[in-house]
DNA sequence: AGCACCACTTAGGAGGCAAAAT
DNA sequence: ATTTTGCCTCCTAAGTGGTGCT
């Protein structure tokens, strides 16, 4: 049992100091300035602990309101006649109207929801009260209008856009870094989220439900005692706003809230990736993954043994784990389906998510797991398990939980037994991290010295380095949409294909040798081109990168392979991972 | 044990912008 | 020179997991 080190009641400050801004160690707007960096200091690999202390002092300046509505004055119809609406009316009029062209607009609960929202605002007035289906809007002048605001601002000057952007840059400037122990970091995310219609993935029930505007009152500001407390802005609405409240946690590292009214959860502002608090966070994230290597022997030999038990809950137990270990699947945990969209995990995987199409011991999963993201692989599992999951389906309907004995808190529980530290989530860090490192082992072997000279020695490097962070994403079925315009990329291809296969027919006739072998080139590249365009149509190589690829694999692969750095992280990923920067070549996960 | 609450990480999409293709 | 493509950053939704209470 871990004690609890901080206080951890908010100490509700008194009114605001006067004024004591604690000014900040040197700061030339990147990141820490003075002195070492967190990650070269002696002693600061301390571990990241929930419930620790996070800071001595914390200073910053608060958060920014979006602009209050302005109203247009375009005309809405309501069965073809016109309804006028107040400003507050017309609002939630123009965000549905700034939606016709997406798919949410064509969705009946979307549409509902978008209702149930509109209609009491619609009721304030006697004219409103006549508006009851939506299938009776007409939103098209306002959405008009909206087309034409964005056209203006496509074909804005230069100098205009420049003008724009640094008035916003000045407006915003005391925002953009909090002070934390005399330490200046970025702030993450200080603007306050935007009123709007909530875009719920997959078949959320409440996509469509008006998000509602926050104001200072429903803030609250996380600062030290001796911090000056951020000025309430103005919000340009004639009232004088005070925040919601003003507390100094110093054991958790948001530096403000509010409660999002769509599922009434916390919404936090938190320092930037690079800041010093992430990256602490971040690199013990992958200590703990490398750790896991120590101990996953234990984790195996005990999953097999109780696969073969005779108590149900034991099997079903280890059987989950060999999931999460093996398939680098979520944990699962409990969802409401009323108030949230039908996705799964390992936990809550169902039966009618198990097929057994694919011959003996092949195990076939289909689900749609987090952000409705679909998971459909057919995968060779060992016998014990096969055997164990048939057994688990057995008398039970298709929308019946497969694991009816299992929640992840015991399996946390048990993990927390094998290893300190140890969660669920670990084993899909260890495993994206420990298959990117071995694929890039064999860099050697891979990158043959004829690609080099045909695609470079750097080309040939990434395009391999790229094959390896594919492994990762489809081992923790990372996806992106397809682009609309994949199938017409496609076409075209297939179009040049057949153009350059006609004309190595042509040369073949004319006898002419030489140019058949430069096409036969080009056609390969085409068909390569091709097939690696379709191949990763639907693969998002980023999500890995950002979570869970230890980043000193990569530092370290491009050190021994004289690839630079930036081959493979941009700019805000070099910032992120500049604690593993001095890592050795010679570095393994 | 089960649950509510809270802190924090992980996720894909939108949209802007720059490089590449035409 | 213009259009298309692809990458990057921002945005905010959607997970996980620890803790303390009943």
């Amino acid at each position: 049992m871990k004690t609890k080190t901080a206080a951890k009641k908010p100490a509700v400050k008194p009114p605001p100091p006067k004024k004591r801004a604690a000014a900040p160690k040197g700061g030339d707007g990147g990141g820490p300035s003075s002195g070492a960096a967190w990650y070269e200091e002696d002693g600061a690999e301390k571990e990241w602990k929930r419930g620790g202390i996070k800071w001595t002092t914390l200073e910053h300046g608060g958060v920014l309101f979006p602009q209050l509505y302005t109203p247009h004055g375009k005309t809405f119809k309501y069965d073809g006649k016109p309804v006028p609406l107040t400003p507050e009316q017309e609002e939630v009029a123009t965000m549905f109207a700034a939606m016709v062209h997406t798919d949410y607009a064509t969705k009946p609960v979307f549409r509902a929801n978008f209702m149930k929202s509109w209609v009491p605002l619609l009721k304030k007035t006697e004219a409103g009260k006549q508006v009851k289906s939506i299938d009776k809007c007409d939103f098209s002048l306002i959405k008009e209008h909206l087309d034409q605001l964005a056209q203006e601002k496509k074909e804005m000057s230069k100098e205009e856009k420049l003008r724009i952007k640094t008035e916003k840059d000045a407006a915003e400037a005391h925002l953009i870094f909090a002070t934390v122990d005399g330490r200046k970091e970025k702030v993450g995310n200080f603007r306050v989220e935007p009123p709007g219609l909530f875009r719920g993935r997959g078949e959320h029930p409440k996509m469509g439900m008006l998000k509602a505007r926050i104001v200072p009152e429903d803030i609250t500001i996380n600062c030290s005692e001796d911090a000056t407390v951020p000025a309430v802005p103005d919000l340009g609405d004639g009232k004088k706003h005070k925040w919601g409240g003003v507390v100094c946690t110093n054991t958790v590292t948001w530096l403000a809230k509010w409660t999002d009214s769509i599922n009434g959860e916390d919404k936090c502002v938190w320092l930037a990736a690079n800041s010093s608090w992430k990256g602490l966070s971040d690199k013990s994230k992958y200590e703990k993954a490398r750790e896991l290597k120590n101990h996953i022997g234990k984790v195996r030999e005990d999953y097999m043994k109780g696969m073969k038990s005779s108590d149900v809950a034991q099997q079903q137990h280890s059987t989950a784990v060999y999931l999460i270990d093996r398939l680098a699947l979520r944990v699962g945990g409990e969802k409401n389906t009323d108030e949230e969209a039908d996705t799964v995990g390992c936990c809550s995987l169902r039966v009618e998510h198990v097929l057994f199409d694919g011959g003996d011991n092949m195990l076939h999963l289909n689900f749609l797991g987090k952000d409705s993201i679909e998971y459909d692989n057919t995968t060779e599992v060992i016998p014990l398990a096969f055997k164990c999951i048939k057994s688990f389906m057995k008398k039970k309907k298709p929308g019946d939980e497969l694991f009816d004995q299992v929640v992840p808190a015991k399996l946390n529980d048990y993990f927390k037994s094998v290893m300190d530290g140890l969660s669920a989530k670990v084993f899909r860090t260890y495993n994206a991290s420990s298959t990117l490192d071995a694929e890039l082992q064999k860099t050697a072997a891979m990158v043959t010295a004829a690609q080099r000279a045909k695609e470079g020695d750097i080309n040939a490097l990434c395009n391999y380095y790229t094959l390896a962070n594919k492994r990762v994403a489809e081992l923790c079925n990372h996806q992106k949409a397809t682009s609309p315009a994949h199938a017409a990329a496609i076409a075209k291809f297939d179009e040049k294909i057949e153009a350059c296969e006609l004309e190595i027919k042509a040369a073949k006739k004319a006898n002419n040798d030489s140019k058949v072998e430069s096409l036969k080139k080009k056609l390969t590249k085409l068909q390569a081109d091709r097939k690696n365009k379709d191949e990763t149509k639907n693969v998002s190589l980023g999500t890995s990168k950002i979570n869970y690829n230890d980043p000193r694999i990569t530092i370290a692969w491009c050190k021994a392979n004289e690839v630079p750095i930036h081959k493979q992280f941009p700019k805000t990923l070099m910032a992120k991972f500049k604690w593993a920067m001095s890592v050795e070549p010679e570095y393994r996960f």
